[in-house]
DNA sequence: TCAAAAGTGTTTGCTATACACCCATGA
DNA sequence: TCATGGGTGTATAGCAAACACTTTTGA
């Protein structure tokens, strides 16, 4: 017995597990990581990547690493959404998940399946199909956070985005997140007044229309 | 040694705590409650109000019977802050803790001295003490919480005051919150456009000055 | 030459801020 | 009568939103 279960407590414990919610832009919408579960419990059916946290792992660091067991990114942009912890989310036993977001940019993406899934898959937020656990929670939570996050500290917005990108493709990644569209004219006379951009002095040739202006961040990031 | 250690896992687990920033407004200035601890670790020395989760409890019980015991009442706003899991927060064991803020109003509160603890009291948040774990770290995340959720949900203002209240009250909140003076004709301009106040009729008389206008919630609270 | 996205200004209304004096009361 | 907070209006500047046409390219 002791042999099997060889963690013991004067008091019952929960188990504490990390999950994530990946937000990347694909086709100007939105989208998040999903992965088909593997095993038990939820076999079969979609769920947010994440595990337990190790005993001596600190939070930020476990979702760093399911993060980077996922989609093979080492950086990227993580934040904590909050604890769930109804005591039946998990019919294993009582887990508390610490919900992560994280943000992509969807050139950078190399997906694993990881060794309890089956599927890793991009879906887009606007039609997720049923999740397990109570994920369905933590997306919505996610969302809220992530839009509200953007609106504060326009900054993140880069993080969907290649290193070098044109004002529409930064528009694209606003209208995606606030779920709505915004005037061209409005967008880059506010854009102007952002003081993280520059532009490159390059442009964007090759499609079947005027060439862009391509911008980057002033501050180098990765 | 079963006896003594009961509950046993597969695989370590942390034990799981909440911690607690009760916030209210003493002296026009923002004040949150904070306990001696009257055991070991940190024995002596000040700490947030805060116990473990107990194996079936919801997260928000958990914070709702914490604020009872230390406080006496059984409804206040509370909201979840997150979660804190440095893996050395704590020198018995991996605790990680989620952290709640709540709001109360100073006219309702019965302080109680919980069993651990020797004595309880409100600290004014700009001359705090040190603290004992990372609860530091707690409070200034509950702090930035709190401002950030006044500004957006203007109504949760009034969970620090008494049923009826005068609009220079009322100011009192957002300046103790905001941590700046608001100009009094601005912020009654303002405040005649809030859609979930309306005078009561009645005025509060006795002090030295001109009687003030009372003011409740449209919709009744407690 | 056509389709498709890039790029470009002005007007209007609302909201935030700055600012100073008289009023009603209790001691 | 005096100290104390209660109560009131106007002017200005900055920001958000509405709105349409010309330009440049590749096919």
């Amino acid at each position: 017995m002791t042999r099997q279960l060889p963690y013991c407590y004067k008091h019952p414990h929960p188990a504490v597990a990390v999950d994530l919610v990946i937000f990347t832009l694909r086709d100007d919408s939105l989208h998040l990581l999903l992965i088909e579960r593997g095993a038990a419990p939820f076999r079969g059916q979609w769920a947010l990547p994440g595990g337990f946290v190790r005993i001596n792992e600190n939070l930020p660091d476990a979702a760093q690493r399911e993060l980077r067991e996922e989609t093979g990114l080492s950086q990227g942009y993580l934040e904590q959404v909050g604890a769930f912890g109804k005591p039946d989310r998990d019919p294993r036993e009582r887990v508390i998940s610490v919900a992560f977001f994280a943000i992509i940019s969807a050139d950078k993406v190399a997906l694993h399946a990881g060794s309890d899934a089956h599927r890793v898959e991009w879906r887009p937020c606007s039609d997720l199909p049923p999740v397990a656990f109570d994920h369905r929670e933590i997306i919505e939570a996610a969302r809220l956070k992530l839009s509200d996050k953007i609106n504060r500290t326009t900054t993140i917005a880069l993080e969907f985005l290649p290193r070098e990108f044109t004002l529409t493709e930064l528009q694209r990644v606003f209208e995606a997140v606030r779920g709505e569209s915004i005037d061209k004219r409005n967008f880059r006379k506010w854009a102007e007044s952002l003081s993280f951009i520059k532009e490159t002095g390059k442009m964007r040739r090759g499609a079947q229309h005027r060439p862009a202006a391509l911008y980057k961040a002033k501050l180098a990031r990765r």
